[in-house]
DNA sequence: AGTGCGGCCTGTCCGC
DNA sequence: TGCGGACAGGCCGCAC
């Protein structure tokens, strides 16, 4: 399950592996991901060198001589650099071949990925043109939240997890930050005072950059053929953790559903 | 415009 | 032991 400290990681592992290198070509076994794979990349990426390997939220940016390859990991995807000899095993669906006999495989067991590729400026494309701020950026502040979120009525964490409003912080972190914070769920976004914001914006910061220097573990039933385990989850203090005692009052933890999402919080620490 | 929800997928887990 | 069904999650795209 990659969340954005998983992305980041990739991105940096990746890095010295595709930078200016060459495409020699692309070999797709399923097409059909989150969007098809478009035909033409077929055709368009040999020869193309890459250049740059950015993340915009939870989007790899693979910037390219006259194209940008647009990859999201979805909920189980993985990106690995193997020999272009090393077979394929189930899910691998696409490969990227370099010309240097290295190969960069996409696995997606859901396929709630995507690979895409645009020539125009990427910032334009659809998926990214709305995205809000990165939560570790400057921009990203208590300021910020309360500022938006005057006159609104959503519940906090509905708003959090809105990449428009801010990106990459998904349902196990936003649960986490609301913790931290001290702020419940529920919590309409327009009653929330300008001191709690701050207090959300430093927790998501704080939360995101811990799991980012623990390698953007991922969580629950990890099961990479390395056997590494989730460092992160020894640091989960409320997500999957319902009805078990809060931390630091004991109290029961409540689960409930909101916008379809398991929500766990602690009825005392937070209000 | 803001808000809420269905749907895409497969692996895992639970109860029968 | 096998089987069906619920659940998990990111996030687009639609309906209200």
């Amino acid at each position: 399950m990659p969340e954005l400290p998983e992305v980041e990681t990739t991105r940096r592992g990746l890095t010295p592996h595709l930078a200016k290198q060459t495409i020699q070509t692309l070999i797709a076994r399923q097409t059909r991901l989150r969007w098809p794979i478009p035909t033409h990349l077929k055709n368009a990426l040999p020869g193309q060198i890459i250049t740059q390997i950015d993340r915009r939220g939870k989007y790899l940016l693979l910037t390219c001589t006259r194209g940008t390859l647009i990859i999201h990991l979805g909920m189980s995807g993985s990106l690995r650099i193997l020999l272009k000899t090393t077979p394929a095993t189930k899910h691998d669906h696409v490969d990227i071949i370099l010309r240097n006999g290295t190969c960069l495989r996409f696995n997606d067991p859901r396929r709630f990925g995507c690979i895409l590729w645009t020539t125009d400026d990427v910032n334009k494309h659809d998926l990214l043109k709305n995205l809000g701020p990165e939560p570790l950026s400057r921009t990203f502040t208590g300021d910020y939240l309360y500022n938006i979120s005057r006159g609104r009525r959503t519940p906090i964490k509905t708003f959090i997890m809105d990449g428009q409003i801010v990106v990459g912080v998904g349902n196990i972190y936003a649960n986490e930050a609301l913790f931290k914070a001290g702020i419940h769920p529920k919590k309409a976004v327009g009653k929330i005072t300008l001191d709690d914001y701050k207090k959300l914006a430093n927790a998501i910061k704080k939360i995101l950059t811990t799991a980012i220097k623990q390698g953007g573990t991922t969580l629950r039933n990890f099961t990479d053929s390395n056997g590494k385990p989730g460092y992160f989850k020894q640091l989960l203090r409320v997500y999957g953790r319902g009805k078990l005692p809060c931390y630091i009052c004991q109290t029961q933890l409540k689960e409930i559903r909101l916008g379809q999402r398991s929500t766990v919080y602690c009825t005392k620490c937070q209000s």
